[in-house]
DNA sequence: TCAAAAGTATACTAGTACTATAGACTTTAT
DNA sequence: ATAAAGTCTATAGTACTAGTATACTTTTGA
């Protein structure tokens, strides 16, 4: 049940680009070069990354001198589902039971399949979670951690 | 979050292995060449498969004229969860939240990173369903729909 | 006792996906 | 004009997947 790299780094980008630069600030324009040396990442395979979540219309860019990437829409209508759909396809852990990737697997009698059943709870699970997440929310949740641990 | 065919037949022959062949009856012991058949699986890949299963504990086998595969502990005590786990590793969409098998990202504050807050959630989420359902529950699942439609 | 059935064990391979890397090109600010 | 920055496509090395192949051991039963 792995997460592929491109996904994670794909997640790490949008997250970074989700993070205001000042408090209360809007979403920062962030180049290339800044993520992949906060988050650690080769800059030319994020630069594919970041490319493919342009053209499928989660990122914006601008072109030139002083340019960058930047989300296309608020941090809060996009969900993490979206970014790992494109990235690393169907969240289901099995293609027959897949919403937007279904095929027949080979099992004599797909209606009374056990395993269908159980996959299908994990797809639900899943999409449940990444569905409702936005990057708005991890923010959030970054935040409050932050706050927690300067208290101590 | 893909489950490889390695494991999906797998999780589908130890549920065959845990049908009883007649309602009431021991969980039944079966050849490779009965679960190939029945599950459309190449009997020589699924060989390997059942022996590995074998020598992680999960199955016994009778050698020679008449024999073949059974559970080695009552359908009850064997999760989908330790089986999984066998043939295709940790459960964790990655590495900085397994249990069994964590390693660091490179994220710059693995305390307050965000993703890892998201996937040590859907981690949980998965192991939550596969380690707590057991062979025998999907058995009985089986059995509850198979009822369900014959009434109608 | 020996042939056939069945599991054991390991090596090999073709194809595909993953993880990048490279290089040539376009746009923009100064 | 030039350097900074994104765009686009191709390709390469590696690992993994899904299966094949082959030789061997154990057991049963005719």
């Amino acid at each position: 049940m792995r997460l592929s790299k491109r996904g994670e780094y794909g997640l790490r980008a949008m997250i970074s680009l989700a993070e205001p630069a000042k408090k209360g600030a809007a979403p920062a324009m962030l180049q290339i070069k800044d993520i992949s040396q906060r988050e650690q990442i080769s800059p030319k395979f994020l630069e594919q990354i970041l490319l493919t979540l342009k053209n499928a219309g989660l990122l914006h860019s601008k072109m030139g001198v002083g340019g960058g990437y930047y989300l296309a829409r608020p941090a809060s209508e996009i969900t993490l589902g979206q970014i790992f759909r494109i990235l690393d396809g169907p969240v289901a852990p099995i293609r027959c039971v897949s919403q937007m990737a279904y095929e027949p697997c080979g099992c004599p009698d797909e209606q009374t399949c056990g395993l269908r059943l159980v996959m299908s709870d994990v797809r639900n699970a899943i999409a449940d979670i990444l569905d409702n997440t936005s990057l708005a929310d991890i923010t959030k949740r970054q935040n409050t951690i932050r706050k927690k641990l300067s208290l101590n």
